[in-house]
DNA sequence: GCGGAAATCTTGACTGATTCAAGATCAGCC
DNA sequence: GGCTGATCTTGAATCAGTCAAGATTTCCGC
């Protein structure tokens, strides 16, 4: 039972080939939390030379069908992805840089999930963004 | 007073010329509830003619910034525009089909607006997105 | 009602993230 | 080591949304 972070078994786990490209995109992921596509692919080709940036797209679907990262896209943002998956957390995300920071569930574990009227929809999952400035773009806009 | 939906005194308020095609989006808007960009445009010129892309493009950017829509975005979706706003209510999304319909607040007038640890964040809103099934695609899905 | 100034709309090109497709390559299994 | 299908490379294409310049239109005062 890997302790730490062990990618490869994780894409076993998960059905998956053990390449080089998902490896070293799980990596990424996990050392650069919402990270988006081009940062990703920065990381990647920094730590195994050139890789296509279709790869990267294709590993990122995969991982992200299987459940091994989520993919969270704010309005007016590319695709980000995470590695912390399989817990009930959510994101503050500054309006000003867009920066993301994690937050836990401040009513349980699977919050807001019941909603009042739900139109005839199977709910699976509760998504919450909070919107607002982050430390340093408050300082500096604050005025 | 005007009980019924009122574009142009709505514009006015907010300090915004009155034209036909904003009149028409904003009409769209109210008439179609989460109607994506391209459905706006075909509305409008149904309404009044022939309008650009661009204005619609601008003028759904006016009434966002002023607050007479309310822009949402579910991942893997493109722009959608609804003209409920100032209440808090929030969507669920279908995963199939991506149809999406109002949900009241479950918990109160500002929900998860409580996040347990902050990371210094102001927060100004919660933006809470369902995702799961609408009747019909669970129907014919869940088999 | 008329005229001017600034906001708004039209036209048309462009960007940038993401996807599609065909063929080459590689991981996993025997 | 060799085979087979999954995966990666290459290169082009798509599509929502944006940019920019010039033509119109609204609003305001007269």
């Amino acid at each position: 039972m890997p302790q730490v972070h062990d990618p490869a078994a994780a894409l076993r786990a998960a059905d998956l080939r053990v390449t080089r490209p998902r490896v070293a995109v799980l990596d990424a992921v996990h050392a650069h939390p919402h990270a988006d596509t081009d940062q990703i692919i920065t990381t990647v080709r920094a730590a195994i030379g050139e890789v296509s940036h279709q790869a990267v797209y294709d590993v990122l679907k995969a991982l992200t069908n299987c459940g091994l990262v989520r993919r969270i896209q704010p309005s007016n943002s590319v695709a980000r992805y995470e590695a912390r998956v399989g817990d009930n957390h959510h994101h503050v995300v500054c309006r000003a840089c867009g920066s993301i920071a994690d937050v836990d569930c401040a009513v349980g574990e699977t919050p807001c999930l019941t909603a009042t009227e739900d139109h005839g929809f199977t709910i699976e999952e509760a998504e919450v963004i909070y919107w607002g400035l982050c430390r340093t773009c408050t300082v500096s806009g604050d005025t």
